[in-house]
DNA sequence: ATATTGTATTCTGTCGACAGTCGTCAGTAA
DNA sequence: TTACTGACGACTGTCGACAGAATACAATAT
């Protein structure tokens, strides 16, 4: 645990220490500290930082919710390992819900609304100028997922969020495959679905979103 | 607590208290016991099962995967109340849900799969002749967990049990609206959906699956 | 009568402890 | 050497207790 950790440990003390181990856990588990399939060592965890393992449980219990997280009983909680036809299922899902997110955009869509998406795309333009993978993939996160906050499904994103967390516990996998042609490419496709979603054609923007999806997974699984 | 349960909470005390809680809870929940927007008092609880808050607690944060329930820092942990704006979001997702499950089923389609639906079916019919709307709901939800078992993607299959059941949390606001003249139409649209899977009409079958759930939505909201 | 403060009660969040379970590994028998 | 047995260690599941937060309610002031 590095010490911006430690002094946010002391600071939230007194408001709840589960939120703050999730959050932790949560951290480890994307970037990858604990590996896809590994346990959840509760009290080690504990004994680490200093707390009982009340707190620790709560936060695994509630991981669990995302997804993130599985238990086996009398033998702890494991972090879930996405395998390949994992992501093929999910990327299945992501794309529906990407058409549904994208065709209640469309139906929603005022004027007013481009000034959420310019933003981003602009990033999304320097971030490939700059060859930034890795930055392009959360860019990419967040144009999608303004679209579907335009769609107003509250639900949608919050199972939409928990599923793009899934694919990304398998990213490692794929990321470097994701290079700067297929940038360029995923570019273009997003001024498209922007364009299709401010002019209020919710049938293309919700076909464009889901072949963008679909095509997503076959440049994944293609190169296999 | 009925006879019954007390039992199976004796025979299953060294195995999973936890666990015995959650079924427990999720059943109270199902049934309105626990009313929508109610608070789960753990303490309560604890003393009338006789055991510790533990389990209790552990129970709570696991039916959260499953958004059953909501926790509020301090406060405790409450059954999710669902609205209309809710039903509404979640149809819509049940719906793309659908369309996924239909098109993957009718693509993995084998003629041994019959069996599968047959029984089902009847037993719709049998409900319909009885008028037995309540049946019918669950018979229901087996056909469609059917489609989507035969799609094969298992991420999809626990998802879209969840989003059923906050589905049926709203039950009690639209079960009368469901009746016998609905239900004769609904029989009818089944035996066409099923009809496009075991063609192999991927795209027929998706179509008639999302439409399907999307005039049940405009059902419960036109009579409003 | 209403608003406000203070107090009592109830509940959650966290703790340390213990019992039961699981996996390991040495020791024994074949 | 290999297969089984049993003891050991580590860890989870559960417990009862306590401190602090939230709520309900009574007492006071306006």
């Amino acid at each position: 645990m590095d010490e911006k950790a430690i002094n946010e440990l002391h600071s939230i003390q007194t408001r709840s220490l589960s939120n703050f181990v999730q959050r932790q856990l949560e951290k480890m588990i994307i970037t990858g500290i604990i590996k896809p399939g590994g346990r959840i060592n509760e009290s080690k965890l504990a004994r680490d930082l200093n707390i009982s393992r009340a707190p620790i449980r709560e936060a695994c219990n509630k991981l669990m919710e995302f997804g993130l997280v599985r238990s086996q009983p009398n033998k702890g909680h494991f972090v879930v390992k996405i395998e390949s036809k994992d992501v093929d299922e999910l990327c299945d899902i992501r794309a529906a819900f990407e058409a549904l997110a994208g065709e209640k955009a469309a139906e929603n869509f005022h004027n007013k609304d481009m000034k959420l998406f310019e933003p981003i795309i602009r990033e999304m333009e320097a971030l490939v100028q700059k060859g930034d993978v890795n930055g392009y993939y959360f860019a990419n996160l967040n144009f999608h997922l303004a679209i579907i906050d335009l769609s107003g499904n509250r639900h949608l994103r919050r199972l939409y969020s928990n599923t793009f967390k899934k694919i990304t516990l398998f990213r490692s996998s794929f990321i470097n495959i994701n290079n700067e042609v297929s940038m360029i490419n995923s570019l273009k496709e997003h001024k498209q679905i922007l364009s299709a979603i401010s002019e209020g054609n919710s049938v293309k923007a919700a076909s464009l979103l889901r072949n963008h999806v679909l095509s997503f997974k076959e440049e994944i699984f293609g190169l296999n």
